[in-house]
RNA sequence: GGCCCCAUCGUUUAGCGGCCUAGGACGCUGCCCUCUCACGGCAGUAGCGCGGGUUCGAAUCCCGCUGGGGUCACCA
């Protein structure tokens, strides 16, 4: 047993860097929760260290196979890949808690036998009187009464039936370290009390388990989420016990993320929506922009530069330049950076990332058919920079999957139109039937109405126009109207020009 | 309450003692471009929480205050 911390801490840099990311599946995948995933992700890629995927289900009230599952379609969705772990593989299987009992069972008679840990039979009521009778205040907690427990006592508390919990002999000084964003800290000798690491059940509780996984991996950063920073000194204690024991050669580098805020001065909760990586996913960010925008979340690139490839934040993150205040998740910045990456996609890939959210919303099946491909590869140019979600393009461009009686025009599209909406659709009419059919190009097209409606009839454009837009689309905002025009075909746009003027 | 963390425009950041008359981005406003909406371009808006030090000089370093947050479980 020593009195002092005699663990060093860990100077591994490059390869020689092995992060983690050890969620618990409990409840959906939150956004802060990608953020810690991301920021370890890129240190590691940055270092060419390793990234390490571990799940922390030791809490089977709480723990989900449902949760599990989201926590693996958020990461391969983001391409966050691992490189040790859960579905990988590596040199420390199982990486799922909840199939390692045999190795903690294992670690926790090395520390029974080195005299870090102790039997604590105690209660929390007994506690609480115990602090009450001793004029302590209950809030400070356990009294670390029971270090030097007389086998007599031990012998009295089980022939009543009791099971002890273990717990940690916590060295009697200061423990500091410097924490890669926030720099040196220090928990005052006392500021925590010896605390439990097994129940009396046998089972190990996650301030025993985490540490001593990451020591058996070899993890060698830490970085994780602001919360845990409090922890930090309880964990430094139970590494110098790991140490000791011979279970462990150092301390990890400890670095801890900033909360993502939500309005006002609350962490983003649980219960907001944009909480819920999925929910971003479903209104159409890709994962470019999302990642992109969680990493201005405490990080930058560069002063100038907002907008960046996975590449180039590999290239430049480093966990010091993590910025320690909490950061508030805006939606109108992320939409912002989502739709710059949007118009960055090759239109190509923009088209198939359409796919989804064009099934979803009924307007195409499962397999295109050779007019909905032809339209889908004219359209998707003339959409990609009107994008600032992908869910945004069934609403735009459905009309081209449809036919004129299908057409249902929208009351905001109605209340722009002029008085002589009629007039202006039969000069257009006009216009157009006369254009040869294989001439129904977009130029061609503007032409010929530009004569008709802004020569001929002396209109605004914006009076002469508004009223075909409507027409053939049913709404007042539309991809550009020439262009939507020649993928309809003649036929089709006159078919809905005539039919409005019919109603209109 | 003990302990810990945090503090620059509305938001996010740059700034690491003089390049600051505090820069960028998003947002917002106006203008230009324009067949709608976008895109793009231009302009504008707005900030160092307070008080003491240290220094020739402080947004930057130190101390205090205030404010905010976290944590003190046989949850993770």
């Amino acid at each position: 047993m020593s009195s002092v911390i005699t663990a060093p801490f860990t100077d591994a840099t490059g390869p020689d860097v092995k992060v983690r990311f050890c969620p618990s599946p409990t409840g959906l995948p939150h956004v802060g929760l990608i953020r810690t995933a991301l920021f370890n992700w890129a240190y590691a890629r940055h270092t060419g260290g390793s990234f390490l995927f571990r799940i922390e289900d030791t809490d089977a009230e709480r723990d989900s196979e449902e949760s599990f599952e989201m926590i693996l379609d958020a990461l391969n969705w983001l391409g966050l890949n691992w490189d040790e772990g859960v579905n990988v593989g590596g040199p420390a299987e199982p990486y799922r808690q909840s199939e390692r009992s045999h190795v903690y069972l294992d670690v926790i008679e090395k520390l029974k036998a080195s005299g870090h840990i102790y039997e604590s039979y105690l209660t929390g009521e007994e506690l609480d009187e115990r602090n009450k009778a001793n004029g302590r205040a209950v809030q400070l907690g356990y009294d670390n009464s029971e270090r030097e427990l007389s086998e007599e006592s031990k012998a009295a508390y089980r022939a009543e039936g009791r099971s002890p919990a273990l717990r940690l002999r916590v060295p009697d000084v200061d423990i500091t370290f410097n924490d890669l964003v926030r720099g040196e800290i220090t928990f005052p000798a006392g500021s925590f009390p010896d605390f439990v690491v097994v129940r009396p059940n046998g089972q190990p509780l996650y301030t025993l388990v985490n540490p001593v996984d990451d020591a058996l991996m070899g993890v060698t950063h830490v970085l994780r989420g602001e919360d845990l920073l409090s922890s930090t000194g309880r964990q430094i204690a139970l590494y110098n016990a790991l140490y000791e024991a011979g279970v462990t050669k150092f301390i990890p580098q400890f670095g801890h993320l900033p909360y993502v805020m939500g309005e006002g001065t609350k962490k983003l909760s649980k219960r907001d929506p944009e909480a819920n990586l999925f929910h971003h996913r479903d209104r159409g960010f890709i994962p470019e922009g999302l990642l992109n925008y969680l990493a201005l979340l405490g990080w930058g690139l560069s002063a100038d530069q907002d907008i960046f490839t996975m590449d180039e934040l590999a290239a430049a993150f480093d966990v010091t330049n993590v910025n320690p205040n909490p950061a508030r998740f805006d939606q109108k910045k992320a939409d912002a950076i989502n739709s710059a990456h949007i118009r960055r996609l090759d239109v190509n890939d923009f088209k198939s990332r359409l796919m989804p959210y064009l099934q979803s919303a009924g307007i195409v099946g499962a397999e295109l058919s050779a007019a909905e491909e032809s339209i889908l590869t004219a359209v998707a140019p003339l959409i990609q920079e009107r994008l600032v979600v992908l869910s945004e393009a069934p609403d735009l461009i459905s009309f081209l999957f449809k036919t004129a009686d299908q057409i249902v025009v929208e009351e905001d599209a109605k209340a722009g139109l002029p008085e002589n909406t009629v007039e202006v659709l039969n000069a257009g009419v006009a216009a157009l039937e006369s254009m040869d059919e294989s001439a129904f190009k977009t130029e061609a097209i503007q032409a010929a109405l530009q004569a008709a409606l802004i020569d001929g009839l002396g209109l605004k454009p914006r009076v002469a126009f508004g009223p075909l837009r409507t027409a053939i689309s049913g709404r007042r905002i539309s991809p550009p109207l020439f262009e939507s025009m020649e993928i309809l075909g003649k036929s089709e746009t006159i078919a809905r020009l005539s039919a409005f003027a019919r109603i209109a």
